[in-house]
DNA sequence: TAATGTGAATCGTTTCACAGCG
DNA sequence: CGCTGTGAAACGATTCACATTA
């Protein structure tokens, strides 16, 4: 297979939530200039995302939307789900665990883990909850490749290493602190307060 | 003021975090080869960003982490506070507003909104909370430059034009829709489904 | 010696411009 | 004719390699 650019598989996954909603809509035809309005990527950029992708199945009058999104998430490799678990069960942790999104996303929210049995035995979840301890049996047993981690910056490293210990090999870092782990490890940070501070660093740039 | 690229952007935010943590830590020198170890970004870009934020105060013997947290906060526009508000109130926005990590971020939180009175009269929160019809006028009283918006995905442009008629030049954006807004507001989104599938997709391709 | 700072080269992505095709 | 697909050009970022400095 191609490889394909980082940036370009970042656009693609939200054109491709961006067809999805299209599609629910029930507009059946789009285009580059269409999708470019709807996105913000420039409609060149959207068509060469597309066609890297090898012949993107399209017709001359634009692409057919759920045709399109078909085949950007065979590409990727979305077709087939991912089993997913959440670590660390505070407030954040929490809104995500009763978070409706996850529906044909390819993303299957497994189990919660936290390192407070209390929390455990008193929230409520629509998965089964464990404590910090059981990850990496329990990400194993369950085939869990992916995980977001809510839990303080402290605890971060260690329940990472749980984490991978179990096979996981894909994490969605919400501690604020650079997890260095092996390179075989995809680890994606969403610092909230760092993302605030590069929108006011880019707005004193002008 | 030379223009810095926002990549570099991105990277100088989080070194300053780290330098910021390390500080508190009482380490205080490091160097670009330390500075790799601890965020992942090569010695090699490290050291160019920094000496793109024209001779950033150094010696020899690595940098100061505190001066040059200094120098970074500095350059990026990061020393005066901005005012910063939370629409939305719900579980993902609740959790922000009661997150403890905005000390000296130089993000202050003024004020929360919510369409749902009840929301606003029960919730219990460190800064007022408003009405959601009283965004615009609330955020100009407050001087409001940033929001982080964390409603559904149908109230999101609706919520984003109150902002921005209101003065806001900056949204970090959690609902799972692409805001198209003038070209004078920054926007950055955090899609926690696309992110996963951003992550899946990256372990798909080896 | 051990580190930064930086021109030069490399690498990768985006944009341009147009051929091709219904 | 409108829109995609794509080689080529342009741009921007990263890495290399080394001069420099205490």
């Amino acid at each position: 297979m191609k490889q394909i650019p980082t940036p370009s598989i970042e656009r693609l996954s939200v054109l491709s939530s961006t067809l999805s909603r299209l599609a629910a809509e029930g507009v059946e035809k789009t285009s580059s200039a269409d999708l470019e309005k709807r996105t913000g990527f420039s409609a060149c950029t959207i068509r060469k995302d597309i066609s890297a992708l090898g012949g993107a199945g399209t017709d001359t009058a634009g692409y057919r939307s759920k045709q399109l999104q078909a085949v950007i998430e065979k590409e990727l490799g979305l077709e087939t789900p991912r089993n997913c678990c959440i670590v660390g069960l505070g407030r954040m942790g929490g809104s995500i665990l009763s978070y409706g999104g996850f529906a044909d996303s390819g993303i299957v929210i497994k189990a919660g883990f936290d390192s407070s049995i209390n929390v455990i035995e008193l929230l409520r979840s629509p998965v089964p909850l464990y404590p910090a301890y059981e990850i990496t049996e329990k990400v194993r047993e369950l085939g869990i490749e992916l995980a977001i981690l809510t839990v303080p910056a402290e605890a971060a490293l260690k329940s990472a290493q749980r984490l991978v210990d179990g096979g996981v090999r894909g994490i969605l870092n919400f501690a604020p602190i650079n997890l260095v782990l092996g390179s075989d490890v995809v680890v994606r940070n969403l610092f909230v307060v760092d993302e605030l501070r590069v929108i006011s660093a880019l707005l004193a740039g002008r």
